[in-house]
DNA sequence: GCTGGCACTCGCACGCGCAGAGTGCCAGGC
DNA sequence: GCCTGGCACTCTGCGCGTGCGAGTGCCAGC
């Protein structure tokens, strides 16, 4: 276990290593936090946080910066979340407030986080899973094809054409749009199946085989958790990551532009409050230098999605947190409102 | 006027420093293309060049290395464009086909742009102006709350809602939807305010508020410019740049998350058939020392949207632009089919 | 257990010289 | 008149040695 000064000693490292982005020593410590100690006893305590693996450094006589662990120990036990001032939140408020569309809202959320952390924002479209049907929408297109419009409470739309086994006539369509709607609006997406499966055998059979068809879209669109979207931004924010560029940017911008990737990045962090994870922890290769910032948001109570940003290991890890955290709980609000 | 092998030598020094990215000279020219004289006099040619402004040397005795200018003499009048071969086409046309949706189509057509191409590929979304109503679908989201969803026939699906003035009955809704859609299917986008403006006399004093609100949204959806959406990709690509990163490469990934300077860009573009624009030739700073590759492509004779590359002006252009071409020939296509 | 002192180790910036590539110019030849 | 070979000149980039400064580890003393 670690002795109280050590721990701040390490604090000070972090604090310091972010904001110079330059390795720290011992003296500079002394100096720019008043520890009450020497440099002497500063460095025979980071002779031993480095023995523990919490710093290392770069080269021989060299200062020291942390590791992986290093910022784990820190996000974990030395920081706290830094809260937005007051002006911050208005200004989310306001800027979010101005949204016309789904889209809008993700768009504005997305510059927004970009802005505040001034790192690269990731925001996960309100997922399909969790949601309840609004409105489900028939539309001939041609005989025998139909364009089906989902409608989620969270203002998402999706839609599919569907080319039907059979000619399908208005009043069929007119038909099988009202039953749809009775039976699944306003419903979770979870108990669809279940309240449709009975639908074909209240059409005549020449019919049956484009209801099943139709409603067998309806559910593929459903569950098809791949379709969850994202966008990102701030990727401009990259160029602040470190002086040896094309070898650390380059995986980062390959590992964005796979929105599975991001998708399981997210994806993995469970935890209710804000999540983050350091450098190594990331599965993901590309991602071994950069941070990742995510929380779960929502309209209601319940997360339906994520978002977050995705930074370098040497972050301001309370700002960002508190930013994230911050921008996760209006954009939920904004949801809820529309 | 440049004597022929004035222009050949300036085609020699195009090819040689988009292959190596070094600045050419004399003798490696004559080396490497049996231009039939000596470097000496392939230096006369240079000097002459430099003096009209083609080409241009980094330092005192250096190579030289193309201007703007000189890149767009090459375009001009050197190079053609390379087609793709068939191979190449009919990779192109499977990996478009497998797609399920618009989204699809749009997201295939960018990885496949950008992996063709090695650069960045940007892809407009159909726009709406030119195309045709396919339905418009009115729903009731509560007594005065109305989503309006616009289906067009590239398979875009725009929505809205719709807050009325005054309650609004299923009755009257139904009433809307079923005038409103024999008016304007399958009509064009400029007609529609014509066909509609007399729509709320047709209707009870009470509702003709809502009517109006609702219409009037349906316009603005119609003409709102700035929605149009663009989908980006192969940012990854943007570290094969150059060698002097952080300061080049920044201002395009500035550039390139503004989609309204993007939007601007590909819209400049009036050539029917492939327009390159270099360097200093795009308006926006960020973009002078990249090259814009862009064409329209549509899903009958006419250009719905636009797409294109954005890259180093030291760039492959007769590849570049035979690809872009392909690609928008292929996409069209498939929209058509759709 | 903290402190001051001391020797040691590197990394980095600087200056230097050298090779190599490329140029411009000029006089001579076809 | 145009092309050519030759020559002197000018840069850039690279390798090398040097000195400086920051930082460390260790030790003896309080």
């Amino acid at each position: 276990m670690l002795s109280e000064r050590r721990l701040q000693v390490l604090r000070a490292i972090v604090q310091d290593y972010v904001g110079t982005e330059e390795p720290v020593g011992s003296k500079a410590l002394t100096e720019r936090h008043n520890l009450g100690v020497s440099p002497a006893t500063v460095r025979n305590d980071m002779a031993a946080l480095e023995d523990e693996g919490y710093i290392a450094q770069p080269h021989t006589s060299a200062g020291r910066i942390p590791t992986d662990k290093g910022y784990r120990l820190f996000v974990d036990k030395l920081a706290g979340v830094k809260p937005m001032t007051a002006p911050e939140r208005r200004a989310i408020q306001n800027f979010l407030e101005g949204a016309v569309d789904l889209d809008d809202v993700v768009a504005r959320t997305v510059r927004l986080l970009a802005q505040l952390t001034r790192q690269v924002a990731v925001v996960q479209y309100p997922s399909l899973t969790r949601s309840t049907v609004r409105h489900v929408e028939l539309l001939s297109l041609a005989p025998a094809r139909v364009m089906l419009v989902l409608i989620t409470d969270t203002g998402r739309v999706e839609q599919r054409v569907v080319d039907c086994p059979a000619p399908f006539g208005e009043a069929s369509l007119a038909d099988l749009r009202a039953r749809l709607n009775s039976r699944v609006a306003n419903r979770r997406f979870a108990d669809v199946p279940g309240l449709v499966e009975d639908l074909p055998e209240a059409f005549e059979h020449e019919d049956r085989g484009t209801v099943s068809t139709v409603l067998s879209t309806l559910l593929e669109t459903l569950v098809e958790q791949n379709e969850e979207r994202l966008m990102i931004g701030g990727t401009a924010n990259l160029t602040r990551f470190g002086h040896d560029f094309p070898l650390t940017i380059r995986p980062v911008l390959e590992a964005l532009e796979e929105q599975v990737v991001l998708l399981k990045l997210l994806g993995e962090a469970k935890d209710p409050g804000v999540t983050v994870r350091i450098g190594h922890e990331n599965a993901h290769e590309g991602l071994n230098s950069t941070s990742v910032v995510s929380v779960g948001y929502g309209s209601g109570g319940e997360a339906v999605a994520k978002l977050g940003v995705v930074g370098p290991t040497r972050m301001d890890y309370p700002g960002t947190m508190g930013a994230v955290r911050a921008v996760a709980r209006y954009v939920g609000q904004i949801l809820a409102e529309s």
